[in-house]
DNA sequence: CCTTTTACCTACTATGTCAATAGGTAAATA
DNA sequence: TATTTACCTATTGACATAGTAGGTAAAAGG
């Protein structure tokens, strides 16, 4: 409710991490992407130890574990993950490493890595698509960087 | 005030652009940057024509022209154009337009094309960042982007 | 059986950014 | 002097982000 600052009950959270910088925010990848990834190699890094309690990676990773537990939802939700509840649960990846590329966590968290929304999530053609004259620009931005997550394998973080 | 859609003098706006797609916005790069990027090919297409009033940029390219005055003055401000006031009035390039490139226009309305929150405007270095396993990919996908906005010139788009 | 541990669920909220709009003033020309 | 233009300040609605709060259900150990 009040949201005080330093309150938090393992971690110390990240800080001011948006604060007074001066300038926007307006970052490709935004926490929820990043702390997802983070997840992802915690559990891929323990991968051997059976299921890894939220807990765990929390005081490993130093994020919020309340947090965490909407990302963790969401990766089980897209079939990055799995969880299992009760004494001895947690959650464990369902493929091995070197089976999951960054592109495909980062899109799950973040929609779409498009750059600009009129490339975002097959949106119906913009009207001033034919005589756009940057559209080609950001097409060819978009598709650079879908390579580029696309082509970096988890096992490529450890 | 009121902002009742449909509501505008000469443009028709935007539309729907953030609307009801179901999926998020957090698009890399904003209307203000794409906007700006438009006012500087417009400009560069009509820089024989001496100063060019916003009103008919406005006109062409079909935005607010309200919305193009906050855009252009600090355009301005970065030293990417002059304006002067009066009747025959109006904006025009300060360089040749083979002498711009697209990144530095950007980065001037975007505040940074930084992809993630950690390599943005200098921050102070993140605590964790000596040992962050994916601090790396964000560079280099941040040199990747860089390099891509800031080779690619003005006239490239024309 | 009961306690503990864990995931899972719904709801709420403070803060900030984005994309404008509104209503002016100052400058320059015809 | 009227008109056209840039320049300036202030405000706003909508939405996303980054959490917090307070539970319920499930599974295991004792």
């Amino acid at each position: 409710m009040k949201k005080r600052p330093g309150s938090s009950t393992t971690e110390q959270s990240q800080l001011s991490e948006n604060a007074a910088t001066g300038r926007k925010e307006q970052t490709m990848i935004a926490t929820k992407g990043r702390y997802a990834l983070r997840i992802m190699i915690d559990l891929a890094e323990h991968k051997d130890d059976g299921y890894v309690p939220l807990k765990d990676i929390a005081e490993r990773q130093q994020i919020s574990k309340k947090y965490l537990e909407i990302i963790a939802r969401e990766l089980v939700d897209g079939k990055l993950l799995t969880g299992i509840s009760g004494k001895g649960g947690g959650y464990r990846l369902l493929r091995a490493p070197e089976d999951y590329n960054v592109g495909e966590i980062l899109e799950l968290m973040e929609g779409s890595l498009a750059s600009v929304a009129c490339l975002a999530c097959e949106q119906q053609t913009c009207p001033r698509a034919d005589s756009c004259q940057t559209l080609p620009m950001w097409s060819e931005f978009d598709k650079m960087t879908h390579d580029f997550f696309y082509n970096k394998k988890l096992t490529d973080l450890l």
